[in-house]
DNA sequence: CTAGGTGCAAAAGGTTTGCGGTTAA
DNA sequence: TTAACCGCAAACCTTTTGCACCTAG
């Protein structure tokens, strides 16, 4: 199977830069875990992830999904979205944003995050350094609120 | 083993109604979890919270910590904290706050939020409901960040 | 007295890892 | 050619559960 013949067509140059620069290989099972989740954005699983991706690739592995994942996000494509103790949710949307879950059916909407929520000078000791910060919204999306009546 | 003779002493009458209220049993394993968590509010995970109490309590389980630690939740005088797929973590800090984990030590710091994080009118489609948000921040703590140089 | 809680051990569920064979560069 | 990667299965780790016994109310 050549590149040019399956579904990868339509990756970024980009994207393959990115990864050969961190000195890893642009497999195409890392290939198919990327598409899956730029054709959906709607935060699968990895299980989620191994399902959609199996269809394009039948042979793949959900170890090696999850191996997939984790080089993606090492090389910064793709983010790890956590809440509660629920399965991890990956993410390629790379712009700084907050999440929204679902509490009735479980989606996950990302959250545009204005200036102000982004500058947020917190109240932290001093000399205290804040690389990253996240924000998670819990509730009812506006069809399940809608039904709850 | 009465209750005045033992550390349960500093509990509040409220907690123990509160406890109550819910048609839950006010036992000494759920006291002592409690008051463990009390003690040092450093959010330990539920394992630390199982040594401590059982240093007090020397029958008591990890089943049994988990269970009581669910019952307070549920109660609401003690709180989850998640972070990325770290074991689970604990805090008996009600107001609403945030969260600054140090990457390098581990430590774990309540945020205060100001009013314009608390009221935060997010970005979300009309009739999304908005009944809980969490603030996550990510970085040195002012210690570390000195040891870093 | 008795429903609810505890302790134990085993199971569950998500994620990671070791290893022999495979493949991108 | 060869170091990195894959697929498989087994291991890991945190958390939950089933069950017999115990205890607060």
């Amino acid at each position: 199977m050549s590149v040019s013949s399956d579904k990868c067509d339509k990756w970024d140059k980009s994207y393959d830069e990115t990864i050969s620069l961190r000195g890893f290989r642009f497999t195409k099972q890392r290939r198919h875990v990327y598409d899956a989740l730029m054709a959906r954005r709607d935060h699968p699983t990895a299980v989620e992830v191994f399902l959609r991706t199996k269809k394009e690739m039948p042979s793949i592995s959900l170890a090696t999904v999850y191996n997939c994942l984790e080089t993606l996000t090492e090389c910064g494509l793709v983010r790890h979205v956590n809440h509660d103790r629920a399965p991890s949710r990956y993410c390629p949307n790379l712009e700084e944003h907050g999440h929204f879950f679902c509490d009735d059916c479980g989606a996950v909407f990302d959250v545009p995050l204005r200036k102000r929520e982004k500058a947020g000078q917190w109240e932290l000791p001093t000399g205290t350094v804040v690389t990253n910060h996240e924000v998670a919204l819990r509730g009812l999306c506006a069809a399940c609120a809608k039904k709850q009546v």
